[in-house]
Parts: C-alpha cells; sequence; structure tokens
DNA sequence: CTGGATCCATGATGATACTG
DNA sequence: CAGTATCATCATGGATCCAG
C-alpha cells in the first residue's frame, strides 16, 4: 500500500526489478504460478506459511506491478491467478535462484518439512540440465502421490512440466510422495515402481544422480 | 538476528536461496560488491538511501550466510568486505533481475535521482549482450566523471569491468556523469567526447542504441 | 466452503544522533 | 572509518471473523 515507501530511488534496472519483485513471498507466488493459473486457496495450500492477509497483499501488489493477471468472472466464485508475459519473464531468475540455492543453500529435508514432488523435480531437471552433457531426447512420466509430473529432453534442454508430452514415455515412475523422496535421497526403492527399457531405466538413475553433482557437500 | 523467523520452511531451493539472499538491500549489497572489495563507508556511499543500521546487519547477515568475506586486520582501521565464491555465484541471479527489470520496470532517471555509470553501463552491456547479434571483438574505455570504466566483447560475449583489458581501445569516450546519461537517453553530444577509428565509433553508437530495443515501451 | 478482511502483537526497517 | 544507540514507523504473522 505504502509501497512509495519501498523503492530504493536508485538509476538501476536491479533494484528497480527488486522493488517489483523483492518483497518477502513474492518471488515465491510467482514460483507457484509458473506451472499454471491457481486460486487463492489452491496458493495459500502451496505457500505453507502465508497468512491470507499478506497472500491477498502479494497478489494486489503484483497485479499493480503488471506480473499477474486476475480472472475474476461475474458470476463464478472463483478467482484465477495466472501469470503475464511480464510475469512469465521472471522464469529466468527463479532458475537462477534454484541453481544458486541447490549449490549453496541445500540441505536436506527436515523432519515433517513439507517436500512437494514439484519443487523436488525441477530441482533435478534444473541439476540435469546444468551438469548433464547427455542431452539426447527422453521422456519420464512421474506418478508421484497420484498427481502427473513429465520430464522430457528435445534433444538441447531438459525441460518439466506438468502436461503429457505428445510421445510415450521411455520411462515410467510409480510412487507415493514420501516414497518418491526416499527414493531421491537415499536410493531406497522400497515402494516406487519403475518401467521401461532397461537401457533407458539406467540412464534415468544416472542422470537423477546428477543432482549430487551440483548441490555443495 | 532472529533470522529463524524469516524461513520459508519449503523443501525448494528457490525459498532456501531466498532465505539467504532475498531481505531488503541483500542483493544490492551484493551487486555493489560484484566490482570489487569495498569498505563499509564505499557501500554506504553507493547505496544510497540505506541506513548504517541495516547495513551493517546485512553484512553481518551475509557473511553468516558465507556469501561474503570480511578483511579485519589487526590494526588497521579499514574493515574490507568481498565475495566469497559463492557470492561470485550470486552473479546470474543479478544479471537476470537486471534484465528483466530493463525489460519490465525501465523508466527514465527522475530530478535528483543519483546515477552512477557503472549501473547504467551495466545495463547497455547486458542490452547488447541479450539483443543484438555482433559479438566481434571491440574494447571500449569510458571515462566517465574522471574513473575509467571498460566494455569489451571477447568474441562471443560483451562484459563489463572496472580494470583495462590488455588490448588497445578502439573507441574512448570522455564525459562528466551528467553528460554521459545526457548522451544515453536523449543521443546529446554535449560534453561528451569520443574518439577512435570512424567505423568503430559508428559501431558503437550503433549497440549503444540497442537498449532501446530491450526495454519495454 | 472459498476468498478474503480485521484486529492485535511483534519483528524489521528507517531517521537521527552519537562513539571508539 | 566503522559502526552502535535510541526512538519511530512500517511490514508481517497469528488468530479470528465475515460475506457470497
Amino acid at each position: 500500500m505504502t509501497r512509495n515507501v519501498r523503492t530504493y530511488e536508485h538509476f538501476c534496472a536491479v533494484a528497480r526489478a527488486l522493488e517489483k519483485l523483492g518483497d518477502r513471498w513474492s518471488l515465491l507466488v510467482i514460483r507457484d504460478l509458473t506451472s499454471g493459473p491457481k486460486r487463492f486457496t489452491d496458493l495459500m495450500g502451496r505457500l505453507g506459511g502465508i497468512t491470507p492477509k499478506t497472500l491477498s497483499q502479494r497478489l494486489h501488489d503484483l497485479e499493480e506491478a503488471g506480473v499477474i493477471d486476475v480472472d475474476r468472472e461475474a458470476g463464478r466464485r472463483e478467482v484465477w491467478y495466472r501469470l503475464s508475459p511480464a510475469g512469465e519473464d521472471v522464469g529466468p531468475v527463479i532458475d537462477a535462484l534454484r541453481l544458486w540455492g541447490m549449490r549453496h543453500a541445500w540441505r536436506l529435508p527436515l523432519d515433517g518439512e513439507p517436500v512437494h514432488p514439484e519443487h523436488l523435480l525441477r530441482a533435478v531437471v534444473s541439476a540435469i540440465d546444468t551438469a548433464s552433457e547427455d542431452r539426447a531426447p527422453a521422456h519420464w512420466h512421474l506418478a508421484i502421490g497420484g498427481e502427473g509430473y513429465y520430464v522430457e529432453s528435445d534433444g538441447r534442454h531438459w525441460s518439466y512440466t506438468m502436461r503429457a508430452p505428445a510421445t510415450p514415455p521411455d520411462v515410467t515412475l510409480t510412487a507415493s510422495a514420501d516414497a518418491f523422496k526416499q527414493f531421491l535421497f537415499g536410493g531406497r526403492t522400497d515402494g516406487v515402481t519403475i518401467e521401461g527399457d532397461p537401457a533407458e531405466v539406467a540412464r534415468f538413475g544416472h542422470l537423477i544422480g546428477t543432482i549430487a553433482t551440483v548441490v555443495a557437500r
């Protein structure tokens, strides 16, 4: 509201960007909108710890900043929030933060700390795309906790998506959210089913291990 | 101090990075250390608007986070702050923010708003490196307000530095800080001296104009 | 039930002055 | 030069409440 107090008044594009994106929670709201439009309560559920007051204010600020668009259709209860084109352009900022966080601020999940498969998978994909030379086309289907997640390489880059690519998967993994976490951090395959051509499954296992080469020990 | 209150407690590398880098002023402190070690008062001077209390706290937090190293030599008054290797790795985050700020949060400087040539030049270089196909080797020497700034292309990327490259400059520009600002924003060459091979000078003028293609209008 | 708004407590930041 | 001390203000979190 009193946003004019929160400017830096530097003539610098970095400061200017931080005036719009730098408030607490703002970049996490954008992070959670990169996978598609969400409602207020969807965001509340993902942004564990945020209060409705703060989320409401961030959404207003980001709308005013032109970073998100709000769909309020008359006669419909739900309000949908989605990234504007400017909001989509924040992607590289979030990717850079993720990579830095993996390298320099990584730790195993605390007991009881919520672990969302999407955050885990984005970290894995980011590690593979950064640290592996293997970019041959591939498509993995991961069914985690009943939700479908997809990882693919188009031959040049690895990417993460929540919609199935047109190609059939080379590897299919099925697990609960907790079993998947155990698999990633401990290599334990209890409760994890992996199917596919053995060579592709071996490649999958090897690439998943790439994350260890990115995080600082 | 009570930093444990300021965690997000998400298992997500983005949130983890923001816990260490996301406080107000933190990324601007890092921005101003990317051009080399600085003393407390150097930083106070560049970070217009920060209070000594906040700067002191940010420096402590960033030291504790492993992002900066502090040189306190016994028997010497000055304390020098410089980026640690983890701090140098924040560079891509700041570059991504700068590009976003140029695209989506740009405006002309307000009257009286301090304009540091370094911030201006970094924006120019970022624009050229992002939006121009011309990457042929070059070296520009800009003497602005008595300080030397250097821009060069190694044939693949444009970069900014405060130390002179080994090669002789293709273009030399001399101006006061204000005249340089007028030159960049209005194309006015009053008080600006430009020397060099005419073809290289023309190329310089053209590339400087690249910034207009990056910023959103 | 969703999508918030309101009230209060506390922590973070700012303004100003001052010190080893 | 490199901060600290004090006081004021603002932003955020926690809990609760409310309208459609």
